[in-house]
DNA sequence: TATTAACCGAGACGGTACGTCTCGTCTTCAA
DNA sequence: TTGAAGACGAGACGTACCGTCTCGGTTAATA
């Protein structure tokens, strides 16, 4: 959208230092941790161009997200449904533990404090469930699955662990767990 | 004389009205937005104070939570182990959806910004992961599962879509909801 | 530059509020009891924009009277050098004891308690020195010093007592007391 | 009684203690640094201790300087008035320029923020009056003076320029000073 | 020897001010 | 129109002392 056909520049002159100071002191010192401030002087943006632009400091990091972390992955195809599945929840899995998405956790977190970031979340959740659901998609093109399998339920079981543990415990989740987890899950996709 | 052969007083005088300012004003502000300062004016008891007795927000929150969450809900014994595992979903939904424990979501989202918050989550997910334990043992007892069962696995794949709901999507989870998740898992539970 | 030509405006927006609050304040509260928080209460002005302004309140207490009392005070001519002291005497023990210059005794009194305190003491008291240099200066001319006057010991004698008084006791110096003091210096000044 | 013969104990078990703690944290911090938790904290007595004894910070202190400086100095006899003099007012130089006279110059420069201190610097006021007394007496009964003079004017043309440089200039005053202000007092002495 | 009164330490309390920080708004000026 | 510069009111931060208070324990002189 911003991106190759969109209408205008629409943003600030600096915005790449923008984001780019936005995901630094992310790193630095965690989305609680962020000022506005500390942008403007990492940046070397006036702060009240940042105000311009964006009306609050969830804004702003949101905005920064979608730049720099909506690319979209590809979702390996394995060949099967569990090695699919197995492959997807590591994919997921890693993405929230390291680079931008292990900011992104953080920034997740605060999911029930801002709307704007409650959007954001939203936004990468159903991102994953359209992933879950491309994989049954194939397993079901394949005939791995024939009867109905609600793609909203299994999101949510599959996601749920993952996110838990990124957001809540930090506990990291092993590859022998990424297996257990689908193993549990799949006598029951195909009732 | 101060206390009656209890071991000591153990906290400031006005100990109760603090915890109910801060779970007033995280229902009110949310845990961002709840200051010490805040505490002390609702509470009426005086910054010093506070400050004297936690040193900071997050061990004060930690506090309250243990005095006023900590309480042991009881696991029902419903005679089967999927009556079990639907009573056990809708009571932690419930749990997290209202009351002092809604606040609760809102506050484990900032393990990951502060040290003491991460314990008390771990007190509350492992608190969690024992009610998980007690259902299987219960369900072992009765001969309904004979194999190994992973109860932190467990543990994980139930609470984790119901985290993820009430936290991140609000969705509420409704009864068939429930039911859907734990049929979603019980074959995959004994081997 | 809100000033009618003046090259910069140098100085926070309620600059005359404040250095009137810090007058009011030390005549009701004295030098001790005057607090930056009671300032900007008075003035009306932010306790941010005093810290943003002055680094410290010696230093917000010395440009209050650098605005208030630097206004230089004629030195009366007289026509003898007898009257010209006595007059001088008079003068400044008026000015120690009355309006701001009496609020500047308490102020004084910390010069030694902070450098920028004494940087206004000196200030002060340099100005008075010169008051007497003039004197004696036009003493000279008339012819009624002929010999060599030391103009730094002459002020030591002529304003130590004054400023002992002032500051310290608090005794009064009556107009019998002023022509005391002369008269007792008078003998050795043209040695 | 702890003492040998005296009327009463009257003070509390650590006085000593607590009034060189008086005295070295006057030295280190100055009057206005001075805090009575930190003589609680260096006397290793307690804070409520020190209120019992001593209503406030300034009476605390007055009494530290009534044991610790009002010992009498003796007041030299040269022989002569000038000699006397000058040796009297290198004497008061070295008393409010070293040692713990020169706290005194700290303390007494707060006489108008408390009557306790206001009392305390009349005594030491009066005692330097004495002296110049004894001083004059001498000579009168030698036949040096035979007129009238007025011990309290002296006392105060002796003093202010020694104070006001001890305290407000910080210059120092040298023997040839010292001659000096006493040779251009002479004169007057004696109509 | 037993009593009693004075003194002690300990430490919690409400309160005020400190000096610093970031917020989000605002105005002014230059390009 | 855009942005740089930066002052401003607001208000929380965490700390330091203030002066007061209650609580037990100890000491020392008396009865």
């Amino acid at each position: 959208m911003s991106a190759t056909g969109g209408p205008t520049a629409r943003g600030p002159r600096g915005e790449a230092a923008i984001h780019a100071a936005v995901l630094d002191l992310l790193a630095a010192e965690g989305y609680a941790g962020l000022t506005i401030e500390g942008v403007a002087r990492r940046s070397g943006v006036n702060k009240t161009t940042l105000y311009r632009w964006w009306p609050s400091k969830p804004a702003l990091v949101a905005a920064t997200f979608r730049h720099a972390v909506a690319r979209d992955l590809p979702v390996p195809d394995t060949g099967t449904l569990r090695g699919d599945l197995v492959a997807l929840v590591r994919s997921k899995t890693a993405f929230l533990g390291e680079g931008p998405g292990r900011l992104a956790a953080d920034v997740l977190a605060h999911t029930g404090a801002d709307p704007e970031l409650a959007r954001l979340a939203g936004e990468v959740l159903g991102q994953h469930s359209a992933h879950v659901a491309e994989v049954t998609g194939r397993a079901r093109a394949r005939g791995e699955v024939t009867g109905p399998v609600d793609d909203r339920l299994l999101a949510d079981l599959l996601l749920g662990p993952i996110w838990l543990r990124a957001v809540v415990t930090h506990r990291p989740l092993s590859a022998a767990d990424a297996e257990a987890l689908v193993d549990a899950l799949l006598p029951g996709l195909d009732g």
